[in-house]
DNA sequence: AACGATTACAACCGCGCGAAA
DNA sequence: CTTTCGCGCGGTTGTAATCGT
């Protein structure tokens, strides 16, 4: 039998759409909905296949589709969400509001990742590129694979406060209304010295073992909520409950401390859970990250955590009075501060 | 003003996944 | 269990707009 193709090729439009044909999918989807995209074109009148018309709705006149430029803010969400996530863009889309994977590919494949390219970065591996090493030396290779850990841990602490904050306000972005239950300090056993990280992460899910684990590490992250810029990031926190990157980072913690079958819990759905297991099963820097808090406890009270650019780019129309000798400086100043920091590290 | 090069972005294409039959 | 279908995703392409000479 094989399978039928998605739309009659012959006779069908494609290329740039007309004014007149938005018009004809907005009034349909306004009074019917989409139903069956397959369905839909001949119905509202087009001559387009359903999965164009499904892309023009998506990427174009969704009434909840935010367009214009990025704000710094944004810039910097999906610049960590991507060292995070690599290209998901749909991932890092629904961390984005208002923005869709197909505008955030097109940003940063045009814009971003010429940008960390400027700055010496390779936009894959987010870390400098090996001719401004001279080429590998074990040590500062070794210090700056560390530049992803540090920025995973600043989201960790970030998601932390606003986890916080939601127990105090609750219309944050997602459902969690709900702390974590206090665990039993019972459960707290000492921490095997050295684990196979896959193995350590694939046994997180549904086994008091690995809550053991990572009970060790939370204790460790008393010094996350020392008084830095994260907590003057927080004094926006408004505006920042709602950034992405504190609300990857805070399903991340969430999913951590609540694995699969705690959603209910929390109020995740099942997918919600499906796709963080997925990320952090599939991201070696997170995998990485992970390993060493549970082989050095203390690894993160050897940070300092640097001040976010002055401008902070959280609250008003403050974009356009950003310099980009500024934002380049911000970058430079995590790399330095990673560099230096992890020079000397106090485990 | 004209023209080629570059940039930015909308749209397309092919693949894979999950649900339904 | 297998097949079919619908959909979404990520990569790529096409083209309009802008820039530089």
């Amino acid at each position: 039998m094989g399978r039928s193709p998605c739309c009659d090729k012959v006779g069908l439009k494609k290329g740039p759409w007309t004014a007149e044909e938005d018009q004809k999918l907005l009034a349909y989807i306004h009074q019917h909905g989409h139903g069956s995209w397959r369905a839909l074109p001949p119905k509202a009148g087009l001559q387009r296949c359903g999965k164009s018309c499904r892309l023009r709705w998506t990427n174009y006149l969704r009434p909840d589709i935010k367009r214009g430029k990025f704000s710094l803010q944004e810039e910097q969400t999906i610049i960590q969400l991507h060292a995070l996530l690599g290209n998901r863009w749909s991932t890092i889309a629904s961390y984005l509001s208002k923005r869709t994977d197909n505008e955030i590919k097109n940003y940063w494949n045009t814009h971003l990742k010429k940008k960390l390219i400027k700055m010496g970065l390779d936009p894959i591996t987010h870390k400098p590129r090996n001719h401004a090493l001279g080429c590998g030396q074990p040590k500062d290779v070794a210090n700056l694979s560390h530049m992803a850990q540090w920025e995973s841990a600043r989201l960790e602490a970030e998601a932390r406060i606003v986890r916080e904050s939601k127990l105090v306000n609750s219309n944050g972005y997602n459902s969690i209304v709900v702390p974590p239950p206090p665990r039993p300090s019972s459960v707290v056993t000492p921490r095997p010295p050295c684990l196979d990280v896959l193995k350590v992460w694939q046994g997180a899910w549904g086994t008091s073992g690995i809550r053991t684990n990572f009970n060790g590490f939370s204790t460790s992250k008393v010094a996350l909520t020392s008084p830095t810029s994260i907590l003057k990031f927080s004094d926006n926190m408004d505006t920042a409950s709602k950034d992405g990157v504190n609300s990857f980072a805070s399903d991340m913690i969430d999913y951590v401390e609540n694995p699969a079958g705690a959603c209910a819990i929390n109020g995740r759905t099942n997918n919600q859970d499906g796709e963080m297991k997925g990320i952090m099963e599939n991201s070696l820097q997170i995998q990485d990250m992970i390993a060493d808090w549970l082989r050095y406890p203390s690894f993160l009270e050897g940070f300092t955590f640097t001040d976010l650019p002055p401008v902070s780019g959280v609250t008003g129309p403050v974009d356009n009075a950003v310099s980009e000798d500024n934002k380049i400086s911000y970058w430079s100043n995590i790399l330095t501060t990673v560099d230096s920091t992890m020079d000397s590290p106090v485990f």
